[in-house]
DNA sequence: CACCTGATGTCAGTGACTGTCATCGCGTAG
DNA sequence: CTACGCGATGACAGTCACTGACATCAGGTG
């Protein structure tokens, strides 16, 4: 495999947060990463299109676990049932991972272009579910509503959850939220 | 007021559009448009603070009318209600504004960048919301969640609005996107 | 008329990002 | 064993977004 040091990308990545929570995002270049991991500028943005990317080397494995859950779900449950199962797979997905979580969401909470950045992840994530709701025989508006939906739950749960020290888990933020909306939505 | 030509930032709003347009948002320098606004590049950047800033000009308006018409409305009326009055008012913002909505539309999704800053719109915006629900009495996170129902349903509707040649005013689409958003959370 | 003030111009700089070409080290065909 | 292919990296020059510092200009004020 690797002709040269292995794992850039992984170097890269810790490179990154290190000192993003060193320095801060702006104060940190990307020849500094690149640096750290014992490679040059222009290796880094072969491997991230920008410097903020390099944050965000796991959100298509969270998609993965988002759409393979909810195309799993049976075609005859209700968007929001299916939903619900999704959310909870997706709170296992996120087991053991609770420090990492609340270290790399404080970096990004505290500069607006991560903020700027993790909103279009969780806007591909919510196009990806819409797109499976849709294979799945739901209709639109129907579908991007379940999944914009299923993503404000997850925003709002994950959020509780970064900042929760009282551990509780990932998945009862999850379960708290959804009922919230369904309350809401009932007209409560 | 103007002691050189009035209205810089209007000059340079549509300088700029009309660039992103001919030539696409990528292949307009700074520069270009602010010398077809005959301004200089460093007065582009006192007026907005980046190259994408100056396609949102409005959202500031548009964030006025959402948070003065929810906080309008009656503190016993449930949210989802509150939503409902407060979208009939932003359908009426629009009016008369479908062909620029139109224009400026397909210039932000023709490119990520774009999409990614109006995406910080819309979160400001859903943001803003919950803090007036707040003020209204609503806890979190009925609050958040609610807020962000509310943006789900008006980004749906705008959307087919924008798209939409068979002249549906924005109002009924915005009406039509929270009947499906309360027909899926009813278990639909 | 002298002065103040806010909007603009000028200029030099930093750093994100890209295109291009050279290089390196391993696998593979012959 | 050797020549060659090839993917990952390095070196380097260049564009452009964006910023700080300072000069300038036009109109209002006293």
């Amino acid at each position: 495999m690797g002709r040269w040091e292995p794992n850039a990308r992984g170097r890269l990545e810790q490179a990154a947060l290190d000192l993003y929570r060193e320095r801060g995002f702006e104060q940190t270049t990307a020849a500094q990463i690149a640096e750290r991991a014992g490679l040059t500028e222009r290796t880094f943005f072969r491997h991230y299109a920008d410097k903020r990317e390099v944050l965000f080397g796991g959100s298509q494995a969270l998609e993965q676990v988002f759409v393979d859950t909810l195309a799993g779900t049976p075609d005859t449950a209700a968007p929001i049932d299916a939903m619900a199962a999704t959310l909870e797979a997706v709170a296992a997905f996120f087991q053991g991972r609770h420090e990492f979580a609340r270290q790399r969401q404080s970096v990004i909470t505290a500069n607006a272009e991560l903020r700027e950045r993790e909103l279009v992840k969780l806007a591909s994530l919510s196009a990806a579910l819409a797109g499976t709701l849709r294979r799945r025989g739901v209709e639109d508006p129907a579908a991007s509503l379940a999944a914009e939906a299923g993503i404000a739950v997850f925003k709002v749960g994950f959020e509780r959850w970064v900042g929760d020290d009282g551990g509780r888990s990932l998945a009862d933020h999850l379960r708290e939220a959804l009922g919230e909306l369904r309350l809401l939505a009932a007209g409560g």
